[in-house]
DNA sequence: TCTTTTTATCGTAATATTGCAATATAATTA
DNA sequence: TAATTATATTGCAATATTACGATAAAAAGA
């Protein structure tokens, strides 16, 4: 066992679990965070900003980038990272309707 | 190592990785998704509506209760299991936030 | 009390994640 | 071309997650 049965749920929520997956751990969120804030896309000062490896952030990085909630980019030497805008509008997009059909129902607890 | 090296992050950022990752499984999404589209309260219904099995369910539940994102209360034999809110409006608070603040400086990718 | 029903817990196997040292790769500069 | 700089990849150890059979616990009814 060990292995998520993807099989038995909806495309979409295989998708939605993959890109909450990936922000699931404080250093993806710290380095969302870190390029939201910084108004250029900085690129390897992440590994200075952040208390963990180069190549820790490298996996880091690779793992938002394939989940869709940064972009890359090459300029000469190093990379410009920053934040992918569909991403952030999938997950927004998702916990306001979530909400708002919750609010929606009155539950009964 | 294997461990997430909480503490060189901080304590809002520890957690909304908390909240996010007990939502970043397909199952866990189904049962927030499912919670929410009944009306009333069921309980050990999600085990008849899910492919999983009872014990896993339980651990799901217990993952999603942990975390803030629903709550159970005692009837009977059986338990009635219900979102909530505070877990989702967190969550919704935290991407609207994000958006926002992304939206309002404009990247250069 | 003895069943029945419902949910939780234990134990365990399979797999995934986290983190980093070592090393590779790729573009730039001397 | 050689050295430098920036990032990615490999390999591995430690730990966490996922799933479920077996079993326990807790409340209700016979």
């Amino acid at each position: 066992m060990g292995v998520t049965k993807t099989e038995h749920f909806t495309d979409t929520q295989n998708e939605m679990a993959i890109l909450i997956k990936a922000l699931a751990h404080p250093a993806r969120i710290a380095i969302m965070e870190y390029l939201c804030e910084v108004n250029s896309c900085i690129c390897g000062e992440i590994v200075n900003e952040l208390p963990l490896s180069q190549p820790t952030i490298s996996q880091h990085l690779k793992e938002l980038k394939n989940a869709g909630l940064i972009k890359g980019t090459v300029e000469g030497t190093s990379i410009c990272y920053c934040i992918d805008e569909k991403g952030i509008a999938k997950l927004q997009t998702y916990f306001n309707q979530f909400a708002t059909q919750f609010l929606d129902k009155k539950q009964c607890c």
